[in-house]
DNA sequence: TCGATATATTCCCATATAGGTATATAATGT
DNA sequence: ACATTATATACCTATATGGGAATATATCGA
């Protein structure tokens, strides 16, 4: 098999930062695809086609205006990453690892202690 | 150009659903690649591939111990990928909505306050 | 109607996959 | 020495990619 395509799941999609920055701009409110052309740098079709990616993951919704494409964020279609890196949170920082330490001499004084109730 | 490398940074690496399962088992501890192999239920040089492209982005440790080598998690690795998608939390989360609601409410009273000490 | 503007789609191509299978490497036990 | 165990690497293949370029589609203004 190949690589899990790209409109697989919010992981793969936001895997490349040219989508991610997208979504950064998008968090400051809806846009057209030519603003985000210009905050890129990048070329208009190749935009195009990260708009797409992004919508069929549910990232980002469209709304039509004329002859433009208005793209607004959706960031509910961001949360299972957030939720399962969450919980890696704990192994970097200092406040989790002060939790854990007290919750360890807790275990430790229950155990110690044969009864739970000290 | 193909799709970045699945070894460029985190954010590719765990795009791959068995890798983020890797890392869910190491969260419990130091284990042997057969541990993992019998975990995931996967073949083992399958898993010593995902455990060498977890490797190289800086997600797991290793430690040799005998003919084995003991994984080890590095949680510091996917801190990016935190950083990065917290900035999102407010999109969905209750709490940050009314947070907002708050903030404009301020923003208002200053200025048809007339004076705003800036 | 015609040219300009905004966006999406199509085609081309080099590349890195992920899994399967076989094999290499190394340590262990007998 | 030898069989066994633990792990890594090499090879194969189908596939989706991301950028570039060209083109299609649709809307607007004159």
């Amino acid at each position: 098999m190949a690589r899990a395509a790209t409109t697989t799941d919010a992981f793969n999609a936001v895997a490349e930062p040219r989508r991610r920055e997208i979504l950064d701009v998008l968090a400051g409110g809806e846009r057209p695809v030519n603003d985000l052309v210009d905050a890129l740098g990048l070329a208009q079709p190749q935009v195009s086609k990260h708009l797409r990616v992004l919508r069929e993951v549910g990232a980002v919704d469209v709304r039509e205006d004329g002859r433009r494409r208005l793209y607004r964020l959706n960031g509910e279609a961001l949360r299972p990453i957030h939720d399962w890196v969450k919980g890696y949170e704990r192994t970097w920082s200092e406040r989790f690892e002060q939790l854990d330490v007290v919750l360890d001499e807790l275990k430790e004084k229950e155990q110690g202690d044969g009864r739970n109730d000290e």
